[in-house]
RNA sequence: GGGCGGUUAGCUCAGCUGGUUUAGAGCACCUGCCUUACAAGCAGGGGGUCAUAAGUUCGAAUCUUAUACCGCCCA
């Protein structure tokens, strides 16, 4: 280790290499071992469609967290990666080709086209592998899954009988959510509410046959098109006289009838409602109950059809206007507020949702919802952070509605359902059947629709692993341990993942469900591509290092805390590899041949080897604590303040004089021996966070037999380590040096200038400093330690308290007596306003009598403490009088 | 309208079971240092009525209630 070692760490040179390394050795893969213990984690398939986003790279960092975590703990560790087909967004993506290339999926017919998205996917759909690669992610490749892969459709297929013949599946004529841009259903989740600035028209329909009028108000004056009745109150007293009478429907002079309905809102506009049923989900059930016709008014794209009579071929937002206009002729229009509405868009094109009735298929949610709820409900499956998220789950699953699973998409799985030519006999079944079981007919027409991208991922945790077949992976791995995931999906997918698992396999999916912040930009903006605020995650690890990335995303996150992200902070990442890396340049500087093997040095340990070696067990100990409970922030704070702070700021300063100064070869060799240790113990405790830079200086410190940090064995919490009076000894040097520092630097003392120092105290205080003479005069730049006698004169020096101890520090050494008058004044102010509040409660005769008696003795200590020290302080201050 | 979360240093946030914290961290700021690992650094420093009000308690940033403001989800 004598070449030269570049005084900036540079990770371009790092990282790539690594990981192309421990590829080649298979460090991912995991082979089924029966007499170990899996540990396994479905990675949330990102859409073969994406790209990496911050949200991306945050929620893989944790994954990849745990998952290297319990590898090096001995796990057999499976990562099981993949993506989804995303229907809609794929479909969108190949058909914006298409249209570029001058021609249409329609041109090329169903089977084509899905040629085309297949040579699409192969093309571009590993994008998203390649960064999450990029960014270090320790995932088993050789599993890695797509919803569309032959096995996974299988699953979706036999699913899909399963929950029919049990008759939880059915097709339905309801009114749904159309989304007319992607012409296509949606269930209610891939619904966004967005508030919007609407009006709220007040529309009057004549009473036939007679000079009276009454006044709806709609947000959606097109659809009185299909307006089949008017509904009121049955308690509405103003309008009682109306009810059963008859409407003349304005523009096209359609007969409707008054009805009365409870569901009515007599406060809300006139407290008369037009109904609709063919296109608001709550007229469309007043319709049922009324015995109501249902026109439909529009068609799949938006646009309205002849049941709009004279408003026919127009697009429903012309449609609105012209109607406007119309009724304003024809002077019908009464008023137009303006009014704030929350109004239904598209999850993936943002496009105005349309409530549209239409025959699709439904999953029957509840009865899978219960059982769900139950899991979560006993503990079986534990959220995190529970409190946060188990009301919203509850919430959720005691009032589900139906699952629409119908796409009119073609890229997708075909519903495994078939048609009778002759007949119209429906059969559901695994294949084209050979002829109807009713008629005997051997012709049949394969259901036009696709099933929700979510109905193949809801079955993600098992069919990756072979379901339905009895695979040895499917017994072996599941039920995974872990689900990291955005809560925004909590619905969509983790939940129906429970139920999923709960159905088919009779077993939880996962133990434990983590849910991570989002990612947001520095003013707490969600990141989007309309605001332009994202933050590009391969950018920045271009920029700064993929190491860079996963320790700033990890420390600027707390659990389930929202992040707040700038380009700028990517720079905490830097600078710590840095520090990491000059630590390493540090050592190398001093070892010829790494040598980790402390212990056999134990009998020439000094006091600041025992103190790190103890610190180094918190450390571990801090980090396995913090990501059993999924603290995974503060488990990195931890091993991050021990490293800069303990190890670095003092230990490494510490040992310099065993290795500058030092005549003694064993001295020499016993410093060098533990500083190389717990800097390997740390890269251990590191790596799960930032693998790349650990692993770079791990194989400069590792045994000769040893392979690699990622499977290297964890740091083994130890507690014959901890050693207590070593750490108070410690804490003691460190408090007198900082208040040396602090006298020094407040009196602009320059630093080379080196200062004598008197002591004053007990014997044991004064022993520790004398022994330690080396760690002042490094430190704290001090020339000599002496004790003080009768001849010193304490008028003429600055003084430092610490735990009974007085430091003096001769004014011939230092420059400004007022400023020393001055700093003294700020302790006394400072131990003065603490023993106040230490003597308030003390005094207060219920504390002395109602608090735990150790409570009460530690104010007692706490006071006595003070005191000493603010009665030398007081004295020292006193002299300057 | 219903539910959830937040309000602590200039900024972004920790503070878990009420007393072991004399309310911390990172960034920003001020002072001094290119000290032979690191200026992407070192040493030191300033900065807080813990949103407001009431309550529980010997004791509240922490528990309860109300209010205000901000954010998210659902209808």
């Amino acid at each position: 280790m004598q070449h030269e070692i570049a005084k900036h760490y540079d990770p371009k040179k790092v990282e790539d290499k690594w990981y192309e390394n421990w590829i080649k050795n298979k460090f991912f893969h995991a082979e089924i071992n029966t007499e170990k213990e899996p540990y396994v984690i479905v990675i949330p398939p990102p859409n073969v469609t994406a790209i990496l986003h911050m949200g991306h790279a945050f929620n893989n960092t944790l994954q990849d967290i745990f998952i290297r975590y319990k590898r090096k703990k001995g796990f057999v560790t499976l990562w099981l990666p993949g993506t989804d087909h995303a229907g809609i967004a794929t479909q969108n993506v190949v058909e914006k080709k298409l249209a570029k290339e001058g021609t249409s999926r329609h041109e090329l017919g169903r089977e084509a086209f899905i040629q085309r998205v297949w040579q699409w996917r192969e093309k571009y759909g590993s994008t998203i592998i390649h960064q999450l690669k990029k960014l270090g992610s320790s995932c088993d490749w050789q599993r890695e899954r797509f919803t569309m892969d032959d096995g996974l459709s299988n699953a979706v297929k036999e699913v899909f009988i399963r929950l029919y013949e049990k008759g939880l599946i059915y097709k339905g004529k309801y009114i749904i959510n159309w989304c007319p841009r992607c012409s296509t259903a949606l269930s209610d989740e891939e619904v966004e509410h967005q508030e919007t600035r609407g009006h709220l028209w007040h529309i009057a329909y004549p009473v036939k046959g007679e000079d009276h009028r009454v006044v709806v108000a709609t947000t959606r004056p097109e659809t009185m098109l299909g307006d089949t009745a008017v509904a009121v109150h049955p308690d509405d007293e103003r309008y009682r006289d109306l009810l059963g009478k008859t409407l003349i429907l304005p523009l096209l002079n359609r007969e409707i009838p008054v009805i009365a309905d409870e569901y009515v809102d007599m406060e809300f506009g006139t407290g008369c409602v037009k109904v609709t049923p063919a296109h608001d989900p709550n007229d469309f059930e007043m319709g049922l109950r009324h015995n109501l016709q249902q026109i439909n008014i529009i068609n799949t794209d938006g646009s309205l059809n002849e049941n709009a009579g004279p408003y026919k071929n127009l697009d429903r937002f012309d449609a609105r206007n012209r109607v406007v206009q119309d009724l304003k002729k024809e002077k019908l229009l009464l008023d137009t507020k303006h009014h704030h509405h929350n109004v239904g868009h598209c999850h993936r094109c943002d496009t105005m949702v349309e409530p549209y009735l239409s025959e699709q298929w439904f999953v029957k949610v509840q009865p899978l919802a219960d059982k769900a709820l139950q899991a979560v409900q006993d503990g079986r499956i534990k959220l995190h952070p529970h409190d946060r998220w188990f009301k919203t789950y509850k919430n959720w699953m005691e009032n589900t509605r139906d699952w629409c699973i119908s796409r009119q998409l073609w890229w997708g799985h075909r519903i495994p359902v078939y048609y009778c030519q002759a007949c119209g006999e429906m059969i559901v079944d695994r294949n084209e059947p050979e002829k109807c079981p009713k008629c005997n007919s051997i012709k049949f027409k394969q259901e036009e629709d696709v099933l929700d991208t979510w109905f193949s991922s809801w079955l993600w945790p098992f069919s990756t692993l072979g379901w339905p077949e009895e695979t040895e992976d499917l017994k072996y791995f599941y039920p995974t341990d872990l689900l990291v995931t955005a809560p925004d999906i909590i619905f969509f997918w983790v939940a129906r993942m429970i139920m999923a698992g709960l159905e088919f396999m009779d077993d939880i999916p996962f133990d434990d469900v983590l849910f991570n912040g989002v990612v947001r930009d520095a003013h707490g903006r969600k990141m989007s591509k309309s605001l332009g605020n994202g933050i590009d995650p391969v950018e920045m690890i271009d920029q700064f290092s993929a190491d860079a990335v996963r320790f700033t995303l990890v420390m600027l996150s707390s659990e389930g805390q929202d992040i707040n992200l700038a380009e700028k902070h990517f720079e905490m990442g830097r600078n710590f590899s840095n520090k990491i890396w000059n630590a390493f340049r540090f050592l190398s500087m001093h070892i010829e041949k790494p040598d980790t093997e402390f212990q056999k040095y134990q009998q020439y340990f000094t006091l600041e080897d025992r103190w790190i070696l103890s610190r180094f067990q918190k450390a571990v100990q801090g980090v396995d604590t913090n990501l059993r409970n999924f603290r995974v922030n503060d488990a990195l704070t931890t091993v991050y303040h021990f490293f800069w702070h303990d190890y670095c700021d003092w230990y490494l300063e510490m040992i310099k004089h065993r290795l500058y100064d030092g005549e003694e070869k064993r001295a020499k060799k016993t410093a060098l021996s533990v500083a190389s240790h717990i800097m390997k113990g740390t890269m251990e405790l590191m790596h799960p966070f930032i693998p790349f830079i650990t692993e770079e200086i791990w194989q400069n410190l590792k045994d000769t037999h040893e392979k690699s940090v990622v499977i290297s064995e964890w740091p083994r919490s130890d507690i014959s380590w901890l050693n207590e009076e070593a750490e108070g000894k410690i804490a003691l040097l460190q408090e007198a040096i900082s208040g040396i520092r602090n006298v020094r630097a407040e009196m602009n003392v320059p630093p080379a200038k080196k200062a004598h120092l008197f002591v004053n105290g007990p014997d044991e205080a004064r022993n520790l400093f004398n022994a330690h003479a080396h760690h002042f005069q490094s430190l704290a730049k001090i020339q000599s330690i002496d004790v003080i006698d009768h001849s010193f004169d304490k008028s003429d020096a600055a003084t430092v308290v610490v735990k009974n101890v007085e430091l003096f520090l001769p004014m011939s050494d230092l420059i400004d007596k007022q400023k020393e008058k001055e700093r003294l004044q700020k302790e006394l102010n400072r131990l003065q306003s603490l023993e106040s509040s230490i003597l308030k409660k003390l005094n207060n005769e219920n504390f002395r009598n109602r608090a735990p008696q150790p409570v009460v003795q530690k104010e007692q200590d706490k006071l006595q403490n003070i005191q000493d020290n603010l009665k030398k302080v007081r004295e020292n201050y006193e002299k300057f009088n």
